[in-house]
DNA sequence: CATCCTTTGAAGATA
DNA sequence: TATCTTCAAAGGATG
């Protein structure tokens, strides 16, 4: 699609915006009781979500559990959380950016769009957990000018060499402090039912079903249902509700009741459109992006989502609970008001099928991160790198820090392609082989290397690659990866750590 | 005017 | 089963 080539084409700087570690937790790895991250981990969400979800299920609701955060990883809580290694949220530098005082000075930027400094003070994205996170460059402005200040092409990190010491030292636990980290969620998280009534509910307490007494203030806002305009939002809504999902529609009627194909077809045009139910960060956003327009200069929703998408993961616990009970009502209350419903009446409208997956042009966005790598979608990390990497040639430990080079990681600008990071030791780092590199369209897990990361009881940190391990002395600690192109020419393949 | 961008999460489709 | 893809919201930007 000429937007993404030529926007993603000339650029050539597919740096994608700092990514995170995915760090796959050794099983028989049980590390002591060292929970790392004040972050919503991804057991932690589950056990977040436990409650809701239990009671979504006994609610005969049939419907597998896809999510991510539910019931997924449970088990190990024990064990290392390795989901978030370190907490790419709290930076001790107390940079109201984010970025380090010296990028931020270098890179011209100011504190940032927000006047209160908030977006870049609270935690990046998921997959921007990386050291001095940025606003990803394409929002950024690297092919749009001015609303975002990161220059093009210009990687927000400080110069690395692939000196581990430097690597390490950059990823100073100052920076990355454990001390921030979030404390583990409790086993059991107390979902409270009771939500504040200006959150901004979407169903009108006349459409709720009885058994969802408590959603007697869940009401206002949008309704899922829209016409068939280009911009079904806009004065599709159910006027006389207000509601998202009005109950008047009956879908299964609606169809069954046609007789012939061109009927359907008419009436299919006709159908309003039933819109998914937002899901928890969805609702959040609504709540908050009006806050966030109005603490920031900024208006570009991209920008804006960024800014949700780092303050929805320093959300605590509680705080985030409450945005998964919410969208878990709004499932439920869906599915009752449409039995018949599902996503993929949506997908197959067809309106939006145009985000046909781009060719491997370096197009940087987390989806592709996802798609190539298979990453999904819950705090996993991704991360930009070579495609040309693949040969870890060092490990260090270096003050508590572990950190992994790459013998290819050094780009055009002299970066370090591999700068470290992962906090709590253990677990599997995968990166690409090297003879991905020379396969644009390697798609699968199959072209990739697993690097072990572990702890010795002497405290040592050993990355084990293909059979050979690298040991670095020192305290335990954090690591993680940031891998970078290498260079602006390169399609950037992602990493999953 | 249609689509992109950008975020996370949910869910269906596909391999 | 794992991975991939699309769509939810939002509104300025872009072709």
């Amino acid at each position: 699609m000429p937007h993404t080539h030529t926007r993603h084409g000339s650029s050539g700087d597919d740096l994608c915006s700092t990514d995170e570690v995915k760090i796959f937790k050794d099983e028989g790895d049980r590390e002591d009781d060292k929970i790392s991250s004040e972050n919503l981990l991804v057991e932690e969400k589950s056990s977040l979500i436990d409650l809701t979800e239990s009671e979504e299920k006994g609610q005969k609701i049939a419907r597998p559990d896809h999510s991510p955060v539910f019931n997924k990883i449970d088990t190990h809580t024990h064990s290392f959380n390795m989901g978030y290694l370190v907490s790419p949220y709290s930076y001790a530098n107390g940079t109201p950016s984010g970025l380090p005082v010296t990028m931020a000075n270098k890179m011209g930027l100011p504190p940032f769009f927000c006047h209160n400094a908030d977006p870049l003070t609270t935690p990046p994205p998921a997959h921007c957990g990386i050291p001095p996170y940025q606003l990803d460059p394409k929002t950024m402005g690297l092919t749009r000018p001015a609303l975002y200040p990161f220059a093009g092409g210009q990687y927000p990190y400080p110069m690395l060499s692939s000196d581990m010491s430097q690597v390490a030292s950059w990823h100073t636990p100052s920076v990355y402090s454990a001390s921030s980290f979030r404390t583990p969620y409790p086993s059991s998280l107390p979902i409270n039912t009771t939500l504040s009534s200006d959150f901004p509910f979407r169903f009108s307490p006349s459409l709720l079903p009885s058994v969802h007494a408590t959603s007697h203030h869940v009401l206002n806002a949008h309704s899922a249902i829209v016409g068939v305009s280009s911009k079904p939002d806009c004065g599709a809504q159910d006027t006389t509700t207000n509601n998202r999902y009005p109950r008047n529609l009956d879908t299964k009627n609606s169809s069954s009741t046609q007789s012939n194909d061109s009927k359907e077809s008419l009436n299919d045009k006709k159908k309003p459109h039933i819109k998914k139910p937002l899901n928890a960060f969805m609702l959040y956003m609504k709540e908050m992006r009006a806050k966030v327009v109005a603490e920031c200069t900024l208006k570009e929703s991209a920008a804006i989502n960024q800014i949700l998408g780092r303050r929805w993961h320093a959300l605590g616990r509680e705080e985030q609970a409450k945005y998964y009970e919410l969208a878990r009502r709004e499932r439920q209350l869906h599915m009752q008001m449409y039995p018949d419903w599902s996503s993929r009446t949506n997908a197959s409208r067809g309106k939006k099928r145009k985000r046909k997956q781009e060719t491997n042009d370096g197009g940087n966005n987390m989806k592709k991160c996802r798609a190539r790598f298979g990453l999904d979608q819950q705090n996993q990390w991704c991360k930009p790198c070579s495609p040309n990497l693949g040969v870890i040639s060092s490990v260090s430990n270096n003050g508590g820090s572990v950190g992994i080079t790459s013998s290819t990681a050094v780009n055009s600008i002299g970066v370090g392609m591999l700068a470290p990071i992962v906090s709590g030791i253990g677990g599997t780092v995968m990166l690409p082989n090297s003879s991905s590199s020379s396969s644009s369209s390697s798609s699968t897990s199959s072209s990739h290397t697993h690097v072990q990361l572990m702890s010795t009881s002497n405290g040592n940190a050993v990355a084990s690659l293909n059979g050979i391990s690298v040991t670095a002395g020192g305290g335990g600690g954090a690591a993680s990866g940031c891998l970078q192109q290498l260079s602006p020419q390169a399609p950037p393949t992602y990493v999953n750590l």
